[in-house]
DNA sequence: ATCACTATTTATAAAAA
DNA sequence: TTTTTTATAAATAGTGA
């Protein structure tokens, strides 16, 4: 907008893309703040640059809120749940591994006192 | 903006502030678009309105890629972990239960051949 | 990266359909 | 709820510090 219209592609230039990105991330910002108040939502943005820096806004102070609340909601919950249950698989196998490998079940190894600390 | 300034504060009208939540969630979404466009960027937008209605947009097809991608580069990492430490211990409990419950250590037990299906 | 300037392009509030 | 209209408010591209 302004002194000619926007081609709706790349910016190839680095500099001026970089200076595209931070202008409109700002405004971004202004019209996603301004959203949430005015019709008192509750909002995540998250963009990775192509430098790969992160830029993110969150109307809750913690933004994983919201997007805890979108794993739930949504139909990708399936991918959250794989995930899931890798990590999960994971420690299974270890903690498997140490309970096959203990003499007496009874006393308390380390591995479970590691994971009780949280 | 137009016919008059905008006061930042929650709309009470319940039918204005619908009006206008529909159509700055237009307009936001069409910049979020541009953004990635022009600054060859990822992004994931996720708005929960008050009704409780999920919106979103991501430039990824799949939004979960960029959460994820939030969620190991960001310092909230701790809450992440703090939950995946909760999945995490609830599952060796248990595994600990049928692990010392078992018989023989070496048969193959139905907890570990589900856990395997992944 | 950011700030200022400013001509233009965009977005949109209000009203009505 | 969505769309159209249109007067105005905002955003911003290009430029230079």
């Amino acid at each position: 907008m302004a002194r000619g219209k926007v081609q709706m592609r790349r910016i190839e230039n680095t500099t001026s893309q970089q200076v595209t990105f931070s202008k409109r991330w700002t405004g971004l910002l202004k019209k996603v703040y301004e959203l949430s108040v005015l019709g008192n939502a509750k909002v995540a943005v998250i963009i990775f640059s192509q430098k790969g820096r992160l830029h993110e806004f969150s109307s809750n102070s913690k933004i994983r809120k919201t997007i805890d609340r979108y794993c739930r909601s949504t139909n990708d919950a399936a991918t959250y749940q794989a995930n899931m249950e890798q990590y999960i698989l994971e420690a299974i196998r270890t903690m498997s591994w140490i309970l096959l490998n203990r003499r007496n079940p009874t006393d308390g190894g380390s591995a479970r006192a590691k994971s009780e600390q949280h």
